[in-house]
DNA sequence: TTGTAGGCGTTATCAC
DNA sequence: GTGATAACGCCTACAA
């Protein structure tokens, strides 16, 4: 037993009583091996049970048929579904995965380097590490897939996939505005995802073309539902004391924080949809047992994760094109939470 | 440069005027190296940007420094928030996770024993192969962490992680028989994953303890919210057109059947908790949502995750111990779904 | 058809 | 303090 993995290629061609060439020949399949040595092999691999080390093999064909994904924390389902979608291609492909989340680590360049020796080729998700590293990385000629993600000023070919937040914010405010709400506000943190941004962007421009008076500033938060709960609470609440206008709209960059502003209005006596409309972003599972369910935009997760898979893979496997940047379309998910609608019917289950 | 990773030690030896036994001296810090030679190879290290290959140092070091972890799926959040556990320790432990789902494909053996020839250690979870293969891996001298799975007749030491399930669906039962319900069904499949089996099993011991009569059968679906939807309409048209004495309540195998049921009882008019209480597992998001909320078992999903990275990480370092076995507890949460409490708070945020 | 031998990029053990 | 050099496990020309 040469490692803790088991036999080595020598153990089987001792036993089999060939040199190791012709064991390496009968599992490869490279080249014609006589019908009885091939036996032979692959009786004495049988009896050692034995498993080529992927290290010599990487070592020796100079790849590591694995791929990398670099995610900034796993919490919600939207990365989950963007993993499940990038394991499922990329293991269907053969390929190996790496999963790696940086939590904002200061240690996240030096993980994603270590990282980086380990695959043929890695997925960079939103803000994991800054452009720097990505630029290092294509620099080596590593082929990198950008997620949701803006591409960064760097010689090599950088592929992205994103949804189009700009539009599903747009479409998102142009339905708002057919319930003749006027005062909007957004709950969610620009700066925390180039997504959110987008949306916080989308909804500015959409209300503008409307000639509808845009929020100044977002109400900067936590993607999550605390963080929604607690920027929710705070809001209605100086707006009260202040003897301001409330707002009669939340869009929140995404279901989390929508739901969690769901709660704070409802503890606040603030009536959704009459008093107050609330919608988000994504449709995770929560978003439909809501009551009111929860008006969102709706987001191809899994094809995110898809999509990425199939390009890294045909970067690894040699394409030296142009960049590509694939922009998926988002879909309005219309509920009740936003206002009253015909033939209402809050407990959709597609 | 040698390969697409970068450079390798001899180019920095050269560029530095060393040995490559010098330069990897410096860079492990292993033996004393002379103050203006060290300096030399840290300048040429620095301008070629140099990082030692991972193939190169496990092959040399017969260690992978990385982890796997396999699953049956990722849907859902129970092994999405696993991973988080996991990952977020082997992280910290300065390893690389790599993971696998497996989707019950007939393929599943030979991509655990790929994975098991690129980590020192390895998580199995659940239904994900059969435990030819993990008494395979356990022979060869692998860590492995089995998590809510039974442990295997094998030799090696296999350390076993997983939650209190009997004691959960009896703490439940227990709560349910407070409500003067009776006629009980459970959904979900045992044969689908141990953990449903133990609720299963747990869920008839809890009722003959308390002298009331089990259901012959399981109902058995899939562990997702069309299954449970599907099964419970099945269920309730059934009973109806049977004219038998409907079920009061329905113990499912997780949340996402139960939040199906709720919806099939709505579409039924079956009243909830009035005529039928539903209860769940795992405490999801939406089941806090749901109206009536959904009364439910947590267990500590994360933590299964975060145990089992550390188990692994001391059977990794070289603990021959004896095998651990874990068993996180549950905890039941009472909410709405299965009949009126004093002081309902179906929002409950914790 | 099969064997020999060099190479992949490290680490670590010897000598010097 | 430093430099050869032998592993590590495999693949693959090149020979035979």
């Amino acid at each position: 037993m040469g490692r803790a993995g088991g036999p080595t290629i020598y153990q089987v061609a001792e036993r089999a009583g060939v040199s190791i060439a012709t064991v390496s020949r009968v599992l490869r399949g490279t080249t014609p091996v006589a019908a009885h040595t091939r036996e032979r092999v692959l009786a004495a691999v049988e009896e050692l049970r034995f498993t080529p080390s992927r290290l010599g093999r990487s070592l020796a064909e100079g790849r590591h048929v694995a791929n990398g994904i670099v995610f900034p924390d796993l919490s919600g389902p939207y990365f989950a579904e963007v993993l499940m979608g990038y394991e499922e291609v990329a293991a269907a492909m053969g390929r190996s995965v790496l999963i790696l989340t940086t939590h904002g680590r200061a240690a996240a360049r030096a993980q994603v380097l270590d990282l980086a020796s380990r695959v043929d080729g890695m997925v960079v998700a939103v803000r994991t590490v800054d452009d720097g590293v990505v630029a290092e990385l294509s620099a080596r000629g590593l082929p990198l897939v950008l997620l949701a993600r803006p591409a960064p000023q760097t010689p090599g070919p950088v592929d992205v996939i994103r949804t189009d937040n700009r539009a599903g914010a747009e479409a998102l405010v142009a339905h708002l505005l057919t319930h003749d709400r006027r005062r909007f506000a957004f709950l969610g943190g620009p700066e925390r995802s180039p997504d959110v941004a987008e949306r916080w962007d989308g909804l500015v421009a959409g209300l503008r073309a409307a000639g509808v008076r845009p929020p100044a500033e977002p109400v900067r938060c936590a993607l999550d539902e605390r963080a929604g709960y607690a920027a929710a609470r705070r809001l209605l609440l100086d707006r009260g004391a202040a003897g301001g206008p409330a707002p009669e709209v939340l869009v929140c960059a995404n279901d989390e924080i929508a739901l969690g502003a769901v709660l704070a209005a409802e503890e606040l006596g603030v009536a959704i949809p009459a008093d107050l409309a609330v919608t988000g972003w994504d449709d995770i599972m929560a978003a439909r047992y809501a009551r009111p369910a929860l008006t969102t935009v709706r987001q191809p997760m899994r094809e995110l994760g898809s999509r990425a898979a199939r390009r890294l893979h045909e970067r690894v496997a040699g394409d030296r094109g142009d960049p590509h940047h694939d922009v998926l379309p988002t879909e309005l998910v219309v509920r009740g939470s936003c206002g009253v609608h015909q033939a209402d019917s809050p407990t959709d289950r597609e």
